[in-house]
DNA sequence: CTAGGGTTAG
C-alpha cells in the first residue's frame, strides 16, 4: 500500500499488476471502505477490463458484504476471465445468494467459459447452503464432465454437501473415491456422522485418522466431542480428553468449550468446572456459557446463578446462550422481570431463543397474560416457541387456547414434532376433551410419529385424564419399545382411575421386564397401595424406594404418608415426616390430615401452628 | 477465486 503511493506521488502510472496487488492487499488487511477509492481510480486508467484488477475487485467488494456492488462491476466489466467468474459466484454463496450463485453458473458454461475446480467448490457449497441434494447431483454431474472429481477441494466441498444433506453413503463413496484427502476432508465425513448422532462411525473414522497419522486440529476435536456429547460416551470421552491434554489443543478456548458442554451433557459437572478453570474463565464468554448451561442441565441451579451474577459484576456481556439458560431455572416473577429490562437494555429482545425463554420464564412463573403478550409480539416463531407457548396454556388449564394455537401452527406451515403432539394432548385434562384428544392421537397417527414413547406416554396420560382407561392401555400395547417413563404413565393411569388392583399388577410386570423404578411410578403404585388397605406391599415398596434413592422425593414420600396414615400406622406416618429433608405444602398437608383422620386433633394443630 | 465446528430454548 505504502510502495504504491508513493509510485503515484512520484507522477508513475501503477500498471495492472500494481493496482491488482493492492487490492489484494486491501482484502486481505479487510480494509473494506477502500472498495469505493480504488473502483474509481481503476474506471479513470481503463483498467477495468483487466482479470486481474476485475477479479480483485469482486472480492473485494463481495468479501466486504456488498455483493450487489461486486455483482455490479462483474457485469459492466464483463470478462470471460475463469477467475473473475468464479470470484462473483464465490461471492454469491458468501453472501448467502447461493441461487443466484447456480443462475451465474449456467451464464457461465452458455458463454463457453470452462468451469475448474474453485467454481464447483464454491457451487458445492452454494447446494450445501440451501440443502438442495438434488442440485448438488447436478453439479456433481458436471464436475465429472469437466473432469475435475480428483481435485481435493473439490472433492471434500462434495463429502460436505452429502453429510449435510444426510447422504452418507454418497459421503463415504465420494470420501473413498478421492486419490488425496487432507485433515479437511477426514473432518468433513466425521461432522456427517456428528450431525446423524452416529457415534460409532464417528469414532472409527477418528481413530481410522489417527492411525493414518492425519494431523488432528480445533475442527476435527471440537466435532468428536460434540459427538461425544450427542450419544452420551462416557469413556471414550475421558480417552479423548487425554489425547487432548498431550496436544497443544487444550488451550483453544472453543476446544474447551466444547469439552465444558461433554462433561455437562454426560453428568460430570465436576470436570466441567475443572476445565472452565483451567480455561482461563476471565477471557472467554463461550466457557461461560457452556458452564452455565452444564450447570443448568444438571440442576446445579444457584451455582449457575453465582456464575451469571459474576459475569455481570466482572463486566462481561452474558450472550444469549446464557441468557436463556438462566431464563429457564428462573421461577420468581420479581427476579424475571429485572431480567426481562437488562434484554431490553442490551437489545436482545427481538432474538428468537432469548424472546422464547423470556415468554416461557413468564408462563412459568404463573403470568400467562404477559407471556402470551410477548409471544404475539414476536415477528418469527419456530417450531419450540409454538410449542412452548401450546404448553404454558397448557399447563395453565386453557386448553381452548392450546387448541387454537396447535391449529394455527400447523395452519403456518410448521409441522408438529413429538414434543409439540405431546404439548397439545397434555391440554386434555378432563373428559370433555376426549374428542379433542382423539383427534390430536388420530393426528400423530396419520403422521407417523406414535412409536415414540414421548408421545405414547402423553397419549397414555391424556386418555387417563379423559378417564378412557381402555384405549390407554391400548395404545400402551401398541408400543414396542417400552421404558420406564411408558410404563410409569400407564402404572399411574390406572392408580388415578381408582384401578388399583391393576396398577399393582402392572408394577410388578414391569419389575420383572428388569426395569428400574423410577419416582413416579413408586408414588403411584403407593397411591394404589393406599387405596387397596394394603400396608405390607406398601412397606416392602417402601424398601425399595429408600434402595434406590427414591424416598428423597416429597411424591413417593407424601404417598407413603398417604398410606401409612389410612392403614392407621401414625407413629411410621412421624416417622417417615421427620426424615423428610425438605418438606413442601403436599407432605406438610398429608402429615396434618393424617393426624386429623385418627381424632389427634392437638398434633395436627400443633404441626399447622 | 475454493473446503471442515461451536446446539442454546419446549
Amino acid at each position: 500500500m505504502r510502495i504504491f503511493k508513493i509510485m503515484r506521488s512520484a507522477g508513475l502510472q501503477p500498471d495492472q499488476f500494481a493496482y491488482a496487488n493492492v487490492i489484494l492487499a486491501c482484502t486481505a488487511m479487510e480494509k473494506f471502505n477502500l472498495g469505493n477509492l480504488f473502483l474509481s481510480l481503476v474506471m479513470k486508467v481503463g483498467f477495468l477490463t483487466s482479470g486481474y484488477v476485475l477479479s480483485g475487485l469482486i472480492d473485494l467488494f463481495a468479501k466486504g458484504g456488498c455483493f450487489v456492488k461486486a455483482l455490479d462491476i462483474f457485469l459492466y466489466g464483463y470478462s470471460d476471465n475463469v477467475v473473475c467468474w468464479n470470484a462473483v459466484i464465490a461471492g454469491a454463496v458468501r453472501n448467502g445468494e447461493s441461487w443466484i450463485a447456480l443462475k451465474l453458473f449456467h451464464q457461465m458454461v452458455e458463454s463457453l467459459c470452462m468451469p475448474n475446480g474453485f467454481t464447483f467448490s464454491s457451487l458445492l457449497g452454494a447446494c450445501a447452503a440451501v440443502g438442495e441434494l438434488d442440485v448438488g447431483r447436478t453439479i456433481h454431474a458436471w464436475i465429472v464432465k469437466f473432469n475435475q472429481q480428483d481435485d481435493i477441494f473439490v472433492g471434500t466441498a462434495a463429502i460436505d454437501l452429502y453429510a449435510k444433506c444426510g447422504d452418507m453413503d454418497a459421503a463415504v463413496k465420494m470420501f473413498l473415491s478421492m486419490p488425496a484427502k487432507n485433515v479437511v476432508s477426514w473432518t468433513a465425513l466425521i461432522s456427517g456422522f456428528v450431525l446423524e448422532e452416529d457415534g460409532d462411525s464417528t469414532l472409527k473414522y477418528f481413530i481410522e485418522m489417527l492411525r493414518n497419522n492425519i494431523y488432528i486440529n480445533v475442527y476435527t476435536i471440537t466435532s468428536v466431542l460434540f459427538a461425544c456429547a450427542k450419544c452420551c460416551m462416557a469413556n471414550i470421552s475421558y480417552q479423548i480428553h487425554g489425547l487432548i491434554l498431550k496436544s497443544a489443543l487444550y488451550t483453544d478456548p472453543a476446544v474447551n468449550a466444547a469439552l465444558i458442554n461433554l462433561y455437562g451433557r454426560i453428568g460430570n459437572v465436576q470436570m466441567s468446572e475443572k476445565v472452565f478453570k483451567e480455561g482461563g474463565m476471565e477471557m472467554h464468554l463461550s466457557n461461560w456459557s457452556a458452564m452455565i448451561s452444564s450447570l443448568v442441565q444438571n440442576q446445579y441451579f444457584s451455582r449457575a446463578l453465582e456464575l451469571f451474577l459474576q459475569m455481570l459484576c466482572e463486566d462481561l456481556k452474558p450472550d444469549k446462550s446464557c441468557i436463556s439458560s438462566i431464563l429457564s431455572i428462573v421461577d420468581c416473577i420479581i427476579f424475571g422481570e429485572q431480567l426481562h429490562s437488562y434484554i431490553v437494555k442490551v437489545g436482545l429482545v427481538d432474538d428468537l431463543l432469548v424472546c422464547s425463554s423470556l415468554f416461557t420464564m413468564y408462563s412459568k412463573c404463573g403470568s400467562i397474560g404477559d407471556s402470551y403478550e410477548l409471544f404475539g409480539q414476536m415477528p418469527d416463531k419456530d417450531r419450540v416457541a409454538w410449542t412452548s407457548m401450546i404448553s404454558g396454556f397448557a399447563r395453565h388449564g386453557n386448553a381452548k387456547e392450546a387448541f387454537q394455537l396447535f391449529r394455527e401452527m400447523i395452519l403456518e406451515g410448521i409441522k408438529p414434532d413429538d414434543m409439540a403432539l405431546s404439548a397439545a394432548l397434555t391440554a386434555c385434562n378432563s373428559q370433555i376433551f376426549l374428542d379433542k384428544g382423539k383427534e390430536i392421537h388420530g393426528f400423530s397417527f396419520r403422521h407417523g410419529l406414535s412409536i415414540d414413547t414421548v408421545i405414547g406416554s402423553s397419549t397414555i396420560s391424556m386418555y387417563s385424564k379423559c378417564k378412557d382407561i381402555e384405549s390407554a392401555r391400548r395404545v400402551f400395547a401398541y408400543i414396542q419399545c417400552k421404558d420406564q417413563i411408558l410404563w410409569s404413565s400407564l402404572i399411574s393411569a390406572y392408580s388415578t382411575n381408582n384401578k388399583s388392583e391393576e396398577a399393582i399388577l402392572d408394577f410388578h410386570r414391569m419389575t420383572t421386564t428388569g426395569l428400574e423404578i423410577d419416582h413416579v411410578t413408586c408414588s403411584s403404585v403407593l397411591v394404589a397401595c393406599a387405596q387397596l388397605f394394603r400396608p405390607i406391599l406398601g412397606t416392602q415398596i417402601h424398601g425399595q424406594a429408600i434402595k434406590a434413592g427414591l424416598i428423597l422425593h416429597n411424591s413417593v414420600a407424601s404417598s407413603l404418608l398417604t398410606l401409612y396414615a389410612k392403614c392407621g400406622i401414625i407413629s411410621e406416618c412421624r416417622k417417615l415426616f421427620d426424615g423428610i429433608q425438605n418438606p413442601d405444602l403436599t407432605t406438610w398437608t398429608t402429615m396434618i390430615e393424617g393426624y386429623a383422620r385418627h381424632g389427634r386433633a392437638k398434633e395436627a394443630l400443633k404441626h399447622l401452628i
